[in-house]
DNA sequence: CACCATTTAGTTGTGCACAACTTAATTGTG
DNA sequence: CACAATTAAGTTGTGCACAACTAAATGGTG
C-alpha cells in the first residue's frame, strides 16, 4: 500500500505525520471555540488549575517563554485570562482564568470524546499508545539533555 | 511520577510532545549538516528519487506548496537542489538534487542509526510503534477528510 | 473552437517552536 | 552588605504549518 521509501521507515516521520494529522482533525472543532491547538492546551490546564505562573505552565507544556508570552498575550486580548506580576516575586507572572475563560469550558466540553472516537481506537489502545509515547518522550528528552551537556562541557 | 492532569490523559499531547522531543534531539546532528528537520526530510527523498515534482514531494511529505515553496527556495539558495519548470506541463516544477546535495548525503549518513540508538528501543519496538502511528495517521486523515467533506456539502 | 473548471506553484498573513538575547528581580557567597 | 550568578519573563529573528488567495497552464464539455 505505502510506497516503501526511506521516509516510511522513519519513526520520527511517523510521529510528525500523526501529530499534524491530529492537529488538523482538531482544527474544525477548535475553530468553533476560536482557539488554536496550543491555546486549547493552555486553556485545558487553566480549567483545572485556575491559576499558575508562566514558569509552571511552561514546564507542564514543555514550552519556553518565547512561545508562551505571545500566546498568552493573545488569550488575554480575547479576555480568556489575565496576567499579573506576582507581588512576592516580581520576576514571575501569574496567569489566571477569567469568567469568560471558564465559560468557554462548556463549549469545549465534548471535544475530547469526539476526538477519541475519531481515532477509531478503543480506550485501552489509546491508553497503551499514550503510555508508550510518554516513555519515548522521556527517553528522548533525557538523551537530548545529555547531548546538550556534552556540548557545554566541551565549550 | 507525572502529575495526573487532563494533559497527561490526552493522546494528542503525548504525540505532540514526542514529536517535538524527536526534532530537538535531531537538531544538534542536523546542525552539523546545516539542515532543519523538514529540510532533512526533503533531502532524504531527493537522495532516493534524484528528481521529482513539487506536487509529488508534497504528497510524500503531506505538505502543500505554501510550506514547500519557500523551503525549496532556501535549499536551492544553498545549492543543494535546482528547480526547473517542466517543459511538457508548465504548471509543474521539477526538483533535482545537485552534486553538492548528493555530497551532503555522506555527511548525514550515520544520523538515522544515531537517532535509533537514542530512542533506547530495539528495532522491533521501533517498527511496531511506527506501524501503529502510520495506521493512526491514516485513520485521522480519513476522519478529517470526512469532516471537511461534510462542511462543503453543507455550504 | 470557446469557455469554464481544474490543476500546479507561488504569495501573503497568522500562529507556533525555538535560539539568542535583554531586562529586571532574586539568591547565594565572600 | 556588595556583587556575581541565577532565575523569570519578554523580545527579536528564523523557519515551519496552514489557510486563503493569485496567476498561469491544462483539460473537458458543449
Amino acid at each position: 500500500m505505502t510506497t516503501e521509501s526511506t521516509l516510511d521507515r522513519l519513526l520520527c516521520f511517523a510521529l510528525h505525520s500523526a501529530s499534524r494529522a491530529f492537529t488538523n482533525l482538531y482544527r474544525p472543532f477548535l475553530d468553533e471555540v476560536g482557539l488554536t491547538y496550543p491555546q486549547y492546551l493552555v486553556m485545558l490546564v487553566l480549567w483545572e488549575r485556575e491559576s499558575l505562573t508562566v514558569k509552571e505552565l511552561g514546564s507542564l507544556l514543555r514550552l519556553d517563554s518565547g512561545t508562551l508570552s505571545p500566546l498568552l498575550k493573545r488569550l488575554q486580548t480575547r479576555g480568556l485570562l489575565v496576567r499579573t506580576r506576582s507581588e512576592t516575586d516580581e520576576r514571575s507572572v501569574r496567569v489566571e482564568v477569567t469568567d469568560e475563560g471558564r465559560a468557554l469550558r462548556q463549549q469545549a466540553r465534548d471535544i475530547p470524546q469526539r476526538m477519541v472516537s475519531a481515532t477509531g481506537m478503543d480506550l485501552g489502545e489509546v491508553e497503551q499508545l499514550r503510555s508508550t509515547l510518554e516513555n519515548l518522550t522521556t527517553t528522548l528528552n533525557d538523551a537530548a539533555r545529555r547531548v546538550t551537556e556534552n556540548r557545554e562541557t566541551k565549550a
